[in-house]
DNA sequence: GCGGTATGTTTACAGTGTTCACATCAAGCG
DNA sequence: CGCTTGATGTGAACACTGTAAACATACCGC
């Protein structure tokens, strides 16, 4: 009645799971991340992660995944939020909502794009990035009818996911959060104003 | 004779640069990467590092300020290279280099973006970040004259810096270059040209 | 030449990821 | 019902890490 996943309860109920919530809790709180501090959180003894992950890489990129579920809900729900239609205010709130997840749960943020599981291709992390890809693409398709492309979907990615960087990394300052809004819509602003100066240049 | 830095040569002959060294080597060369692993590569014992950074944090921090130092030459050098005046075509060159910069030496850019050292504020690191953000203002101010703010300088190496990390985390192959190129050129394209569109929307 | 200080070494400790032999529990089959 | 069997957790162990403290040494200014 419980849970259905794959591995399901036996002596724990559903460890696994208590281990990547466990991870969670550390990794939000700021203590020190280590496979062994969250064996510990768990209850668990430093060896028994190994029967649920290969790799302490392996629990990392559950983890991930998790961060990239709970991103991609935070970017539904700021499309519900925003008057449709109005594309630069569309592309302002997503933009908005990316970077305030990031600076929101940093630790988890990072693990979800810092370091790469040299692990094989059919890596879970890529694909659960790849999905939260496939969505900014509908919806710019949606906002842009014709003239969506990959191309476009890449780029309006890449400065969310950027300016995230550049604020977790202490290049802006993450406080007060209003700035930190104005900043991201200001971004996308000279952006969409961008295309006009293009012309005057040759 | 030899250096003139503020730590010139006592029993080594300037350890401290000869560590950056070692780590920039190690980590160029894929392998594991750790201060005992530095200092074994240097010819030192692994306290060694100690007397000339405080920590293996403070190591990392000048691999990754030298990080920047090349990369803000290999942006300047795209910069030579490409016909000015051609707004569309700098910009591209320049999220080209950005890019590829990060594909040629992956660890470093890890390394100069992944994790934040706790330290002081006056960090280095965000200091030689700064910097290379203050080149491709003026580079922007140059392109779009009067219409060069802050935000749009964001904007652009937010693309920049995105495109370089979904690349890094396997979103997209790094090979052929070729393609690659092609990738961050469509990009800078579509965002250019996204401003026209911008008016039928309302 | 001498003393002091910057530099490097040795030794040591706690913490980490990982492994392996072992214990235990759930469940299914006879 | 009892026994096997496989999934799950434990304990002890190993090599490795970052870091600290006491010690050694070489350079430099006096």
């Amino acid at each position: 009645m419980t849970a259905s996943t794959s591995t399901r309860a036996y002596h724990h109920g559903d460890l696994r799971a208590a281990l990547v919530a466990a991870a969670n809790e550390i990794l939000e709180e700021g203590d020190a991340y280590s496979l062994r501090a969250v064996a510990r959180r768990a209850g668990v003894s430093p060896a028994a992660p190994y029967r649920h992950f290969a790799d302490r890489g392996r629990l990392d990129t559950a983890v991930a995944v998790g961060g990239f579920e709970d991103l991609r809900r935070a970017l539904a729900e700021a499309l519900r939020r925003v008057p449709t239609g109005n594309s630069t205010e569309v592309l302002s709130e997503l933009g908005i909502a990316y970077v305030l997840f990031a600076l929101r749960r940093p630790a988890v943020f990072r693990l979800m794009f810092g370091e790469e599981y040299g692990g094989e291709s059919d890596d879970d992390r890529v694909q659960a990035s790849q999905q939260l890809h496939d969505v900014l693409g509908e919806v710019l398709d949606g906002l842009f009818p014709g003239a969506s492309s990959p191309a476009l979907s890449r780029a309006l990615w890449g400065v969310a996911h950027g300016l995230a960087f550049l604020h977790l990394d202490g290049n802006y300052p993450s406080e007060p959060v209003a700035e930190v809004v104005e900043r991201v819509r200001s971004s996308v602003a000279a952006l969409l104003a961008l295309g006009h100066r293009q012309e005057g240049s040759r």
